[in-house]
DNA sequence: CATGAATGAGTGTTCATTCAT
DNA sequence: GATGAATGAACACTCATTCAT
């Protein structure tokens, strides 16, 4: 959310819409324009070009998607309930948002290399959170030790990812939440020290 | 393999490095027939159209890719080498093949959400030959009961995925393989019935 | 005249018409391929980019104007004669081609600075055939010594260029032709070894 | 100079410089503006629009220009030399204006037909000096008789207005102002009684 | 007088696909 | 079967001008 810019951000969740409803590469500046309520010409003057559009509508949804999860970690007291919070969260935020659910999974991966790696940048913060849980779970002796955290970082996130991605391609037609506690139980175990 | 037409997989080979080398939108299909040493229009002899190309290399390739693992599994006698056996083969065919593993991990992602259903279509061999080892480990009561197979086929396939993705990603620097043991572990556990 | 190539020629033709009617900013690409009755996406097979259409137009018809002006020139005995010929021949090419001599005098000198350094460069025969009469003005003794060759020619040529572009912006109302003694005097008078 | 508005000739100023500097296709408005110091909008209490900024950049200079020469030949008594300081203030004028010779000779004749039939209109002035001292040289009987004075103008202006545009296209590498008297001698002896 | 945010018309170029030879 | 010349739809971005403040 930009100061008090109401055009941009008009213009961000214009092209949230857009995009979930046309697809990336249907997903014309002019079309953005029109549901934002501006002129074509206006768009670039929040703007440099399209690319800049798509990144920073992924920028502003992942800030609040990643700010919003490490609040809520923040509150929890061990990496056993952190894990399960942040499993909780990531799959609410997306369950609860339609269209940045169907963008995030499915449109903006469409995108060309660089911005992908331009995404990929955008995304460390969150990684940064696994990273955290993991290592608080190794100092708190819930989770083996000379673990290769990087590695676990990798299955954690491609394991909710994969998981979401499914959900959004079979239409949403079942309850996401309710995997938390199955998903968690599987990291946890995968995880765990005892043995 | 399609029959004896030699010009058919000449092309699906020249498609491959094509999108390698170029990337998925910078692969024309004037380019692919120039590679593949057969005019343009010649591709229309084999192929209904561009979108065609893409989801027959990925069909012949993961046809083998699949073929390869089903065979390597069927020699195993329990989940556990089988999962083993399945992580290891995995990564080692793509680390392989490193133009398979950039089309397959990068850039046929970047296909729209049509392509991307025939992909996943193709993919369902695969995803059977997971499903295939969860249900054999909880027969033989190494895994948990009440399992919901489908997640953790996609928790698992997700792991894998996100892993091969990442080692594509920063160019292939390390050693892919070497991680079998460690994801292998951490399944295992995480579906591990003892506890 | 590009070999047979009927297609280029259609083009380039259409690309005088259009710009001697439309004016030079008004040309666009669809209108020459309209009015050459080919495709939009033909005109790149035969031409790199619009300005590419544009520099040959120049050098097609700059070609031939140069070339009929040298070989007029060649069946005259001296340096007299031949400037009188080069004068002549200079007015009666563009007199008898309205669309060239507007193209020429007019349209193409609003292109930008590279277009206008590519058509001086296709100029530059021509130039060279003007310091070839100063040259043997001078040998023949009828020329003043001493003389500023590259000054001279840029003097000759221009006066011609000054007084089409002059006729033309007229609208072409009187007789170019008619000039050409009074001109030849002026410039003789101008070179001449008497004194 | 327009009366004691700062800001119009603020502008014209900066209208030249930016001209100069950036090339007639990429002078915008509101470079001009910036340039000036003001802003956008203030540019249209000024001018009608952006092609009354160019011809009144014209205007201006031009009107300078002009005026400097009449009062320099004013002070000669024969043609000859009023032709010889012609040529040497319209030189030297330009010589000592780097960006005014720029903007003279070769962007603004990049503009479209309109804008040029403004400034041939602005130049006629100028052209009318040059016919005076013709008629002047013809009543003097030191030029011959029955010459057409329009023709004679034309090939006069062409030939300073060639030289001072190589000059300019040459980067202004050699002293402009030395052609002088070879291009006085040249136009006296092709106007000159004597033969 | 002065500002500057907003407007919206206009166009060169690519490339998947066709079809006459 | 094989060719490759020809097609034509589709779109991001600039910038002169306006007008509410």
């Amino acid at each position: 959310m930009k100061k008090n810019k109401p055009k941009y951000n008009q213009i961000i969740e214009a092209a949230v819409e857009v995009i979930a409803e046309n697809g990336y590469h249907a997903s014309q500046v002019s079309k953005i324009a029109r549901k934002a309520g501006v002129a074509d010409g206006t768009i670039y003057l929040y703007f440099r070009n399209k690319e800049d559009i798509l990144v920073s509508v992924f920028e502003e949804k992942m800030g609040q998607f990643i700010e919003k999860i490490a609040r809520g970690i923040s509150e929890k007291n061990n990496a056993d309930e952190k894990l399960l919070t942040l499993i909780e969260m990531h799959f609410r935020q997306l369950a609860d948002d339609h269209h940045l659910a169907i963008v995030t999974q499915l449109e903006l991966r469409q995108s060309n290399k660089d911005l992908r790696l331009k995404i990929n940048h955008i995304l460390k913060p969150y990684l940064a959170v696994i990273d955290d849980i993991i290592k608080e779970g190794t100092r708190e002796k819930i989770f083996r030790d000379n673990m290769n955290v990087q590695l676990i970082r990798q299955m954690i996130f491609g394991t909710l990812d994969e998981i979401v991605t499914n959900w959004v391609m079979k239409e949403e037609k079942y309850d996401l939440l309710e995997q938390s506690s199955d998903v968690h139980e599987f990291i946890m175990s995968g995880l765990s020290a005892k043995k």
